[in-house]
Order: C-alpha cells, then sequence, then structure tokens
DNA sequence: CCTCGACTATGACCGTGGTCATAGTAGTCT
DNA sequence: AGACTACTATGACCACGGTCATAGTCGAGG
C-alpha cells in the first residue's frame, strides 16, 4: 500500500483502518494506532476529541472512499470494460494481497460492523454509508458498461455481497479459493446483463 | 430459538454464541455469557480450562453444525427442493429474525474470525471448520436435486458467500434489501445448474 | 461417618486501554 | 516582547475482564 505522505491525522486513520482490518475494533488500541502511524499520542485527542468512536469512524469512511476509487481505477485499467472484468479486479485485489502478504486482514468496514454494529450507532452508520459509497461506484460503473439501469444496483449489491463473504472464507481457510470461486461463477452471471449493443 | 434445556455446559456455548453474534468476541465477556446461561460463574473454568478460546471455540463449532442443520431441515422442509428454495429458505432464516427481532446479530463464525482470526490460531481452524461443515451441507443437498458433483461445491461456496456478504449489508443499512436481492439475483443461476431430467 | 469427586462460589490479582488533566513547545501575528 | 493558537507530551485515573486461588456444597459409595 502506498505510505501517504500525509499529515499525521490522515496517518493515523489509515493506521486504524490497517489494524482494525487486522485485530478488529477492540483489539486495536488507541496508542497502537499512534505508534503506527509513527504519531505523537497526544494527537489523539486533538485531531480525534470524539474519541475512538470518531477514529474508528473516520476509518470507516476512508476505507469506503478507499474502495469506491479502486472501482473507477479498475474501470479505466480495463482494456475492455465488462462486469466481470471488473469484479475479476475487485477480487484479484484480495487474492493478490493475500498471495503476497498472507492472511493477515480482512475488510475494515466488517470487522467495525461486527464489533461496533449494536454498540456504537455512528459505526454502524458509518459503515452503511461506507457501503453505499462503494455499491454507488460499482452500480455507475456497471451502467457505464451497459447494464440497464435498474439491473445495476442489485447487481453491485450481489457483487459486493459475495466479495465480502468470500473474504471471510478464504480468511478461515486461508485460501484464496472462495474469492476466485465466486468470480469464477458470477463472471458470466454479470456478462449477461449487459445488454447487447453489437449484435 | 428453542431454548435447550440441556446442562449448563451447552447453555454457556450457547449463549456465547448469541452474544458474540451481537457484541463480537472481544466484548463479550465470560462473565457475561455465564449471566446469560444462567450458570455460575465457577463452572467456566471447570467446563472450559482452556479459558475463552476454548469457550469461543466450541461456540464456532456449534454454530457451524447448527448451519448445517438447518440446510437438511430446510431440505426437507420443500415440498420441491430446488437449489433457489433452498437458497431462499436459508436467506429467510435470516429476513424473518431482522424483521421480528431487529437487526442486533450477525453470523458468529464471521464475528470469531474478525476477532481472532489472526490472533487465536485455534479459533481460525475451529471457523474454517465451521464453514466447511457447513459448505458440505449445501453442497449435498444441491447433488441431492441433481447438480452435478462437480458443481456442487462451487455453487455452495458462492451462496455462503453471498449470504455472509448480505448479512454484513442488510445490518449495516438496518434494511433485508441486500438479503433479498441475492436471493433474487442467484436463485435462477442456481436453479440452471440442475441437470435437466424431465425435459 | 468419612471421603472423594464433581461442581459451585467468590475474592484477588494484574494487565490493558480509553479518557482526562496538565503542561510543555513552536510558530505567528501585532 | 507578548499573546494566542496549534500541536505535542505524559502521567494518572478508572473501569473492565480473564485468570487464578481458595474454599464451599452436595451426592454417592464404602
Amino acid at each position: 500500500m502506498a505510505k501517504a505522505e500525509r499529515g499525521p491525522r490522515e496517518r493515523m486513520i489509515f493506521s486504524a483502518a490497517q489494524l482494525i482490518r487486522r485485530d478488529g475494533v477492540v483489539s486495536t488500541g488507541m496508542r497502537e494506532v499512534a505508534v503506527d502511524a509513527a504519531a505523537p499520542r497526544g494527537s489523539l485527542q486533538h485531531y480525534f476529541p470524539g474519541g475512538k468512536a470518531q477514529l474508528v469512524d473516520e476509518a470507516v469512511g476512508w476505507a469506503g472512499g478507499y474502495a469506491a476509487g479502486r472501482v473507477e481505477r479498475f474501470l479505466a485499467a480495463l482494456p475492455e470494460p465488462t462486469p466481470s472484468g471488473l469484479f475479476a479486479s475487485m477480487v484479484r485485489q484480495w487474492t493478490d494481497e493475500y498471495e503476497a502478504d498472507g492472511f493477515a486482514g480482512g475488510c475494515p468496514v466488517a470487522a467495525a460492523l461486527v464489533d461496533c454494529a449494536e454498540a456504537v450507532p455512528s459505526t454502524r452508520k458509518a459503515a452503511s454509508a461506507a457501503f453505499s459509497t462503494w455499491t454507488g461506484a460499482v452500480a455507475e460503473a456497471l451502467t457505464e458498461m451497459g447494464v440497464p439501469g435498474e439491473r445495476a444496483g442489485p447487481l453491485a449489491t450481489l457483487m459486493i455481497s459475495s466479495l465480502e463473504g468470500a473474504i471471510l472464507l478464504a480468511r478461515a481457510e486461508r485460501d484464496v479459493r472462495a474469492l476466485t470461486t465466486v468470480a469464477r461463477e458470477l463472471g458470466p452471471v454479470l456478462d449477461a446483463a449487459v445488454r447487447e449493443k453489437g449484435g
């Protein structure tokens, strides 16, 4: 991951997301975040007066924006954009990471949900917003590829649901099998939704 | 949920699963489990000398068996078994719960993974085994319905991945939309895998 | 009755971690 | 220089929670 050379505030949000991804929200300490971000501990209460909840919420929001940004970049990188190609790119981001760095991390939004959905209302809303941002980006990409408007939303939901679930399975099994499986199974289904253009 | 009138040990495992489902592993205290199970605190160290890890592992294992058992019961309850019907039943279990009791809980296996996958190796293995048990039951059901053997496994993985992901989305959004969407989108795909029998 | 095992009951210990309080530094504007 | 703001630095407080130690109950068997 590119180490953004931004200010300490952004570095802490980024570090929080990374640590949450690996250990979950509750097991991730504020002090730990500061150390990981090479930021002074005192900055935590300065930049995040709302405490841990605020930091977590911002980390979740960052993750949502990051995922949406990736979708756009995947789209731009595809020589011939197809829904299956986009989904394959999204999945490959995970298989690449798992094969290169091991199965240490999951999705930070999922982690925040599991740990905070019931206990911290603002975090649940942040997670909802993150998914919404992400799903919106995917749906928009599908529409640009020729998927009818009323089909783009449901298919985006299906893609992200499958991906999130496959991430869980892959992490449990320490094997990318589930990820490659959903990509292979869903690819043709997604492409079938593109309205025929050329014949 | 039927309150099993078993011994305190099983009640504690059941309670642990329920609490983990709602709050995650780390936020669920041992004392809390004992109270919820109406079991004496002293029984914790008696029945689970391996400590919290053992309790969590057994809760995850119980959840896997429970899910697999549900699959068989869904299958038996379907007048005319089809893959889409089975998947609809699996999804409906969640929509029913969410509509009746609110969006408080997620999948305990997912929760255990998020919180412990990296920190507690035995729990990661327990989660893997739980998914395996569950996936196996689904694959077997698909095979009985006429899905070719080499297709059953991948489709079972797809079903469980989508379901797990949709649970996350539904909980975030506090709306069963994602669950009903994946059921609707995947139904025809699953049924298409049944080899034609009658024409 | 005594004992032994299974189970229950509690209090103590100790690390962890979020938060708060209080200061200290550094740069800038007047 | 003085003052004001932004940021850094730390120590203390306090609650929580897993674990351990110790002891109590209670039924069965001899």
